[in-house]
DNA sequence: GCTATAAATAGACAACCATCTATAAACCAA
DNA sequence: TTGGTTTATAGATGGTTGTCTATTTATAGC
């Protein structure tokens, strides 16, 4: 995943070659959807103006409105992806954002 | 959308305000959805390839081993988000990319 | 008008997903 | 160990979506 969608375009012969091999377009669909979701957004920016940019889950569920395990099963979708990291300090998770993987995405777009 | 996600969540004064407004979520996954799908990303693909980088829909059908409605259905999706744009020659309908539209989407994880 | 081709629509169906409640697991402090 | 707090998991449910077949609409040429 390290060409954008419009090169990797490029790399097939002529047009009426083969198109993107499914598994790479499975990939990177994979990545998108788990940012293709409002709440998932919400949760994202809400990390991103935190202090220290990072937040736990209960720091979440106030502001949006929805049940912790609700949180808790989005936090997930975004680590499965490493759109998100987090770390155990006591009692507490923090979550906070991975800005390589968010690049990622732009280069998708460049 | 004129700002990215990350500069978005500074608009909020602090880290306990109230999260990104749930309208402009909403926006910004349904463009992202129309992305997220492996198929649209093989047919963006397979647009961007072609000479003038334009296609009709009959010559998407064939490499990428769908029917002509899901195609179709398809096409509707990205068109919706204005991500591709559709031009009547005759019998056939050419669709090419916008990539203004594309750039957007870049910018918002810039 | 008739026929052929391209594209869109309608309707059906299976798979996926966001959300909830209820419960369990992990951790800390007495 | 007991109790309190935070996070994860299990299971259920309603809504969304990708795909198909069948049909309709639009255009071109005879």
């Amino acid at each position: 995943m390290n060409k954008n969608l419009l090169t990797l375009a490029d790399c097939a012969p002529s047009s009426t070659a083969e198109p993107m091999a499914r598994a790479k377009a499975e990939d990177i669909s994979a990545l998108l959807k788990a940012v293709a979701d409002p709440t998932r957004l919400q949760i994202l920016a809400l990390i991103a103006k935190a202090d220290l940019q990072e937040s736990c889950a209960c720091d979440l569920t106030g502001p949006l409105g929805l049940s912790q395990p609700t949180i808790s099963h989005h936090l997930k979708k975004l680590a499965e992806v490493e759109l998100v990291e987090k770390q155990r300090r006591g009692t507490w998770i923090w979550y906070s954002l991975n800005k390589t993987r968010w690049s990622q995405i732009a280069q998708l777009f460049a």
